[in-house]
DNA sequence: TGGCTATTTGGCTATATTGCCAAGTATCGA
DNA sequence: TCGATACTTGGCAATATAGCCAAATAGCCA
């Protein structure tokens, strides 16, 4: 594997990295519905307001996110929606796992 | 958030953060294109065969690839192709990413 | 201006991940 | 049985990530 391909496939991990946190994951779903303020956020999360921002900064900085201040708040939005695609995809997995366990344990 | 909600996320960040290393990404790219044993995947990967083998017990916790032993060789394959579809939309962050480091350039 | 609310950032500790080496296990063939 | 090859696992050090508190910044309104 070349530098080329190395820097190629580190980028794509950087992406899926942002994703790969239950709260980032859960954010994500929120803002399929809708835009929505960091106070909004935090409420839904059981986390302190630097850490919900902390993690909408991992998400912006992925660019898989889009922040917009207005006036005291600053909203954000899902700059790409094809990330919601993945979601059947994960639980198909989760489903199979959960068949082969039972499966292993018979 | 409640508990199970909680688990829920807990369990599909799981499987997002099996995948979110650049080796592992290559790691499924080639089982894509059909089973491969460790030997070739460490050929293709410079790092150690011990590095290679723990990415895909990784890969295989997740649910995402499946082993079989032949002979003194460990075949794995891919056991959910759909984690392949992901990849156009991770490209299309990329790009969109760039489009705007561009515009802010300038 | 001063105080209030919303948000971000610095700094710290705790925990998780990664990668290597070395050692262990398993299969095959001489 | 012995040796060689393929692979996995234990253990360690280096690095990255997560979460909290405290402090800084920014906008709004009295």
């Amino acid at each position: 594997m070349n530098q080329k391909t190395r820097s190629r496939y580190e980028a794509r991990a950087q992406i899926m990295k942002a994703l790969a946190h239950p709260t980032r994951l859960f954010i994500v779903d929120q803002l399929a519905q809708g835009e929505r303020c960091v106070c909004e956020l935090t409420k839904m999360i059981d986390a302190d307001v630097s850490t919900v921002s902390r993690h909408l900064s991992v998400l912006k900085a992925a660019g898989i996110v889009a922040d917009e201040k207005r006036g005291v708040q600053v909203y954000y939005s899902l700059l790409v929606p094809c990330v919601l695609n993945w979601y059947s995809c994960v639980e198909g997995v989760l489903k199979a796992s959960a068949k082969r366990h039972v499966a292993i344990a018979h």
